[in-house]
DNA sequence: TGCGCAGGTGTTTTT
DNA sequence: CACCTGCGCA
């Protein structure tokens, strides 16, 4: 027998060894599922396939790369270098930049990130002389995403009645027209937001059929990572792809679904065994991970959910420590806290920085901990906010390149012409603007031919001077490197020296930064081409890869013995020896938003139930009474979550009053014990009333006095009174019986009102 | 044209 | 609280 078959159970032996077919595993939370994947692409190259046919899809490249890197352990060879694996965006990317030209776009097309495509969007609402705070390029950009993932074309999207009447009631009507003015803005630019990038491909497969017959032909095997996490477009791909072997393979678990905002659907498992007759489905229940005490934990919490494939997980560790429940005063005092018990658990437990996780809801929540853990001494690292390459200067520096790549791109070619400054106004660009948009043309070819907009003086020649470098960095792309382009834009632009004599902390960061991305040209430009590499690496490759990778893919050395901080969504995939889950506070997590539907109050217990399963030895649940938020204190009450752990595999001791108590902080835990204490928390769920089917929360701005409304829990009601301010009101509502008059705070209840 | 300041405004979660 | 925007002034 094969050494890598040695080491698996009953049912990952079963699943490396099914090759041919449909297949569908259901892994539990740290059941071996990488183990599985790596074992089975062992398998598959051990049995003769050829590594160039096999594709693996996941959701971040860490998974991707840590996938490649067990295989070619496993292989002991160079084959796994072969070996298609990527995230769905970046292994499209790679393919759409090699049939882009089918499709009409340039082969160098850009990637928008959020950022561009929101900087797209503003200045169509402006051009279209909208309202920019009715029509927030945030909210139109979700509507857009949200179309897009369930490929709806904006055609599509201005005639779904449904759609139109929801954009109605929003007040914002247009959205439609913005979708498609958008669309067809990206275009004509050369670019393709993330969700193009799925979109696209989609389409390339369906409307080219040479196209899907030579990926489907080359994929002769296709698995497919955290499945439950896949949106429409994602699954009709795979779908396509797999056709004609069917030789599929999904990996996923449905307690882990955590993407639904992003158009996930858990119903792409569902629909996978329906798709195809004859789907194996293998269960991988046994964790590896935690100890029992976890385990069980998890186990009850995801139980409270309906909606899930029953699964039993289990282990066979020792029950280990109970779950430590810690409460604080405020949210510094969490840190504190936190900080205090890293100190200890490294002293006492020989514990290292890097076996501990500091797990939150929002990115915001890792502002106290870095406080505490800098006054503590304790190396930590942030994952999450902003990646390097979204760095104002780095995406400065990036933006000359791709405008050297890419000439149709605006975004880019706004966002340099005049940085550093050479003399070209808003004025200036405005004429520019909307010359260019008269005469259906790009800005960059209305740059090329400025005589019919009749500039003169100073701003002409700054005008032709900017034209004449980027021609210069163009020229120079066949002649040089990337990385010797590079550096030539860096001195000839002005940005280098720019960031060069400012001496502050800041700016010699800054400049550090730039050298950094130098470094990181000059490394991607010298690697060879790897033999299973569709392109070759270039400017245009690599400006590609960069726009997809994320701060959670780049560790450095320096970031290896650090103690992590990070949202729970980013943390997923991951385990520690302990973990710290913190702002365990209702309003938090559960998020406010997401507290008045079953379906969204589901998801958040997923997302705790992924939270739990991330600890292997000792895991920590903290909220705090008090805690800053927009500047102002604000209470909240300890996270309904917490009532629905095993009461004996919780440790109560540091919960039972606040840390750093002081007279002040009554009630909450005062002397309560967590039985009292749910029911406070449960009162959040006793009212009866369930949502009508018509149910869709208005925006509060639109309630009068007088109207009747709905409320999920309490049901129909009239409106007495409306007071406050515009960002803080609140309502006295007489509801039917036996709810009777409340008073209900607008920020916080959806309200429908009824016609 | 560019900078500084006051005021407003916002927080889920991410490729 | 922190960031961003817009406005006013030099």
């Amino acid at each position: 027998m094969q050494e890598y078959l040695k080491s698996l159970n009953e049912n990952q032996h079963k699943a490396v060894i099914h090759t041919e077919g449909p297949l569908m595993i259901v892994a539990g939370a740290g059941s071996g599922k990488t183990k599985v994947l790596t074992s089975r692409i062992a398998h598959l190259i051990h049995l003769g396939v050829d590594s160039f046919r096999i594709l693996a899809l996941t959701f971040t490249n860490k998974a991707a790369k840590e996938m490649k890197e067990r295989i070619e352990h496993m292989l002991g060879n160079s084959e796994a270098r072969n070996l298609f694996i990527g995230t769905f965006h970046s292994v499209f990317s790679r393919i759409l930049r090699v049939e882009a030209t089918r499709l009409g776009y340039p082969a160098n097309f850009t990637i928008y990130d959020t950022d561009d495509a929101k900087s797209v969007i503003k200045a169509i609402v402006k051009e279209k002389n909208l309202d920019d705070k009715t029509y927030k390029a945030s909210i139109i950009y979700n509507r857009i995403s949200s179309a897009k993932n369930n490929l709806y074309t904006y055609r599509e999207y201005q005639a779904d009645a449904e759609i139109q009447q929801e954009d109605a009631r929003s007040n914002r009507p247009l959205i439609g027209q913005i979708f498609e003015a958008y669309s067809k803005r990206c275009f004509k630019n050369g670019a393709m937001d993330f969700d193009d990038l799925l979109v696209n491909m989609y389409i390339l497969l369906s409307n080219f059929p040479e196209a899907l017959s030579k990926y489907q032909t080359k994929f002769r095997y296709v698995m497919i990572d955290e499945y439950q996490d896949t949106n429409l477009a994602q699954y009709h791909i795979v779908k396509l792809l797999g056709a004609m072997h069917e030789n599929i393979c999904v990996v996923g678990d449905d307690a882990q679904s955590i993407y639904s905002f992003r158009g996930a659907s858990m119903e792409n498992i569902f629909q996978f065994q329906k798709d195809y007759d004859d789907v194996t489905v293998i269960k991988l229940e046994q964790n590896y991970r935690s100890t029992r005490n976890i385990i069980e934990a998890a186990n009850q919490v995801i139980a409270k959910n309906e909606n899930q494939i029953k699964k039993n997980l289990w282990t066979e560790k020792e029950s280990g420590d109970k779950i430590k429940l810690v409460c604080s005063f405020t949210d510094n005092d969490e840190g504190k806290y936190v900080a205090d018990a890293i100190s200890e658990l490294k002293i006492r437990n020989h514990y290292q920085n890097q076996q501990i996780a500091i797990l939150y809801r929002t990115n915001a929540q890792s502002r106290a901990f870095e406080e505490s853990f800098r006054r503590a001494n304790i190396a930590y690292k942030i994952y999450g906010g902003l990646s390097f390459y979204q760095r104002k200067e780095i995406k400065d520096f990036v933006c000359y390149l791709r405008c050297v790549a890419n000439p149709q791109d605006e975004e880019a070619l706004k966002r340099i012409i005049n940085y550093p400054a050479r003399g070209i106004g808003t004025t200036t660009l405005n004429k520019i603007s909307v010359f260019a948009q008269e005469k259906n043309i790009t800005y960059w070819q209305a740059l090329n031919d400025l005589e019919p907009l009749g500039f003169k003086g100073a701003t002409l020649s700054a005008l032709q001077n900017f034209v004449m470098m980027i021609k210069h960095f163009q020229l120079l792309q066949d002649k040089k490197n990337a990385y010797e382009l590079a550096e030539e834009i860096g001195k000839l632009s002005g940005l280098v020296k720019e960031l060069y004599i400012d001496k502050t902390v800041e700016g010699l960061a800054r400049y550090e930064n730039l050298q950094e991305l130098l470094n990181s040209i000059k490394e991607y430009t010298e690697t060879p081409t790897e033999d299973g590499e569709l392109v070759e690496r270039n400017l245009g490759s690599y400006l590609q890869q960069i726009t997809l990778l994320t701060d959670t893919d780049n560790d450095n050395e320096e970031d290896q013995n650090t103690v992590k901080l990070m949202t729970i969504h980013a943390a997923k995939g991951l385990e520690f020896p302990i973990v710290f889950l913190v702002g365990m506070e209702e309003n938090i997590f559960p998020s406010q938003m997401s507290m008045y539907d079953r379906e969204d109050l589901e998801e958040e217990r997923r997302l705790f139930y992924v939270a739990i399963t991330r600890a292997k030895e000792k895991l920590y649940i903290s909220f705090a009474n008090n805690r800053y938020r927009f500047g102002s204190l604000v209470q909240n009450d300890p996270s309904r979550f917490i009532d629905e752990l095993p009461a004996d595999m919780v440790d109560n001791s540091l919960a039972s009053k606040p840390r750093f108590n002081t007279p002040k902080s009554k009630g909450l835990f005062g002397n309560e014990n967590a039985i009292q204490q749910k029911k406070v928390v449960n009162h959040h769920t006793t009212a009866t009333h369930t949502a009508t089917a018509q149910f869709k929360p208005d925006d509060p701005s639109k309630l009068q006095e007088g109207m009747r409304v709905e409320h999920q829990r309490f049901g129909f009601g009239k409106i007495i009174t409306l007071e406050g301010p515009a960002n803080n009101k609140i309502a006295t509502i007489n509801f039917e019986p036996p709810i009777g008059q409340k008073k209900i705070m607008l920020n916080y209840a959806k309200l429908s009102i009824v016609a």
